[in-house]
RNA sequence: CGGGGCGUAGCGCAGCCUGGUAGCGCGACGGUUUUGGGUACCGUAGGCCGGAGGUUCGAAUCCUCUCGCCCCGACCA
């Protein structure tokens, strides 16, 4: 993309409403604008990283086994009513009327419509395991929205919802999603640390949510820090296996680590002093296993290899799309601006002409520009005719990870800039070496988008 | 919902107390200048001062009502 023709409105000064780093640096960098309070628009850099999150979203999902579909915004409100939910769920949902003066609402989350979807299609334990998820908007009419996409009302969210026959079954779903989710937030550059959560009403042990560790995260965390020490990586699991998913969620849930809603001192005490870490966290995912708290109400039965019909074994999954920006951006930022990770940025390189309009930089820039999109990267040129301090300035703010800067002095030995903009390392190499350098950088990037 | 604050040019703000032709910085636009980290200067455009009502010869300013937004708290992917 040539800067001169995007639509990329940055801002210079801080907008006064924004009043942590990840939504002041979010308007700043013009990725999004705010329509009424917990609403946005996503301008097109802000709606490019959303779109490559859903991206790893979408792939991990359905390489464990997982199936897209896609669920209205808009509710009848009967199927809720069959839950009992309608009544239960309170202010924070948002109730419409349409034409007819029948009852509809923004949907919240979606186990009543799956569930709904599954009883009218299966019936026999054939068709279990089955697993069902979608990508979809959702409203929550927070009584304080704030920090910007991290608590918005209207958000985006991966839901999934899977059915099985046992409990058992259920419970490696549970598994298979821990995996997986391992997996998506390690490629957006993020250590989400799964941590024994609150199971509300319905209660049991089958309840985890991914913490990023943040300064200005919600909530509090305590925790091991070997935990901090595991990844992932770039391991193979057969999503099929029970063991090896069972052997992942032993090796990650093992340690101590709980949010303040579940904390135990008295356990917490049992670690080592030097390992004990208290610290904050913002929330960008959870599983949960719930039964047949919706299947049994609502009729979500197969009929089992004995003849017996049964409800099915339920739970439900999620991940904080949208809220993800701003975690990323949270956890990956300096004073200068935002710094993706190599997995979501939305534009792979930034190329910096810093003499618009001389002959020999116009056509380095220009040849860097289609060798780059040649080997299947994004580069963003900022072709506009400014001087270099504004070209930097915005690039810094909009945290591309690397940076190309063709200037004439460098350019008189053919030579251009290498940026790294997390380090702030530069190196001068040879045009044809910076795009090699950086087709090599995102060889496992791009590989890794390819199911 | 309780407490606090703010709505004036695209953005950030002053003016309000003490009513009298609406200002500053940044940005935009046109020039000149400059060219490796937001250059300097000259010029131009842009506002029913959130909305409604009232007081007054006269309201951004005083009064009443209303809408919206932000911050702190209780609640939450």
């Amino acid at each position: 993309m040539r800067l001169s023709r995007y639509f990329l409105p940055v801002l210079k000064e801080d907008p006064k409403e924004a009043q942590i780093v990840s939504h002041r640096l979010m308007l700043r960098a013009g990725m999004i604008k705010q329509q009424t309070a917990g609403i946005y628009s996503w301008l097109p850099l802000g709606y490019k990283v959303l779109d490559r999150i859903q991206q790893i979203v979408h792939q991990e999902q359905q390489r464990a086994g997982h199936i897209p579909l896609l669920m209205p915004t808009l509710q009848p409100a009967d199927l809720w009513r069959e839950s009992g939910r309608y009544d239960d769920y309170g202010e924070e949902m948002l109730r419409i009327k349409d034409r007819h003066k029948r009852d509809l609402l923004y949907g919240p989350t979606n186990e009543e419509m799956i569930t709904d979807i599954f009883r009218s299609h299966v019936s026999s334990y054939k068709d279990l395991p089955l697993t069902l998820y979608h990508i979809q908007w959702k409203f929550r009419d927070e009584i304080r929205p704030r920090f910007g996409v991290m608590r918005g009302r209207e958000f985006l969210m991966k839901d999934g919802y899977n059915f099985d026959l046992t409990k058992e079954d259920a419970l490696h779903a549970y598994n298979r999603h821990l995996v997986s989710y391992l997996r998506s937030y390690e490629r957006m550059g993020l250590q989400a640390i799964p941590m024994r959560a609150d199971g509300g009403p319905i209660g049991g042990d089958y309840t985890h949510e991914f913490l990023v560790l943040a300064e200005t995260g919600e909530s509090e965390v305590f925790y091991d820090s070997e935990i901090t020490d595991l990844t992932f990586g770039d391991r193979e699991i057969d999503y099929d296996s029970v063991e090896q998913c069972q052997a992942v969620l032993e090796e990650f849930t093992s340690r101590y680590a709980r949010t303040d809603e579940t904390h135990d001192q008295a356990i917490f005490d049992k670690v080592p002093e030097d390992r004990r870490r208290t610290a904050r966290g913002i929330e960008v995912g959870q599983i949960f296993y719930f039964g047949t708290k919706y299947s049994e109400p609502m009729g979500a039965t197969v009929v089992g290899p004995d003849g017996a019909r049964v409800p099915v074994h339920m739970g439900s999954h999620g991940i904080g799309v949208s809220r993800l920006l701003g975690a990323i951006i949270e956890a990956n930022h300096d004073e200068k601006g935002i710094i993706w990770p190599e997995g979501v940025t939305p534009f792979h390189v930034g190329i910096v002409n810093l003499k618009q309009g001389d002959p020999s930089t116009d056509s380095a820039c220009e040849a860097l520009y289609r060798e780059l999109k040649a080997k299947g990267l994004d580069p963003l040129y900022d072709d506009r005719d400014e001087r270099a301090g504004a070209k930097f300035a915005t690039m810094d703010l909009i945290g591309l990870p690397w940076r190309i800067t063709v200037g004439p002095r460098g350019l008189a030995n053919n030579k251009v800039e290498l940026t790294n903009r997390r380090s702030g390392e530069s190196e001068e190499i040879a045009p044809q070496d910076a795009v090699a350098r950086l087709d090599e950088i995102y060889r496992p990037v791009l590989a890794a988008a390819k199911l």
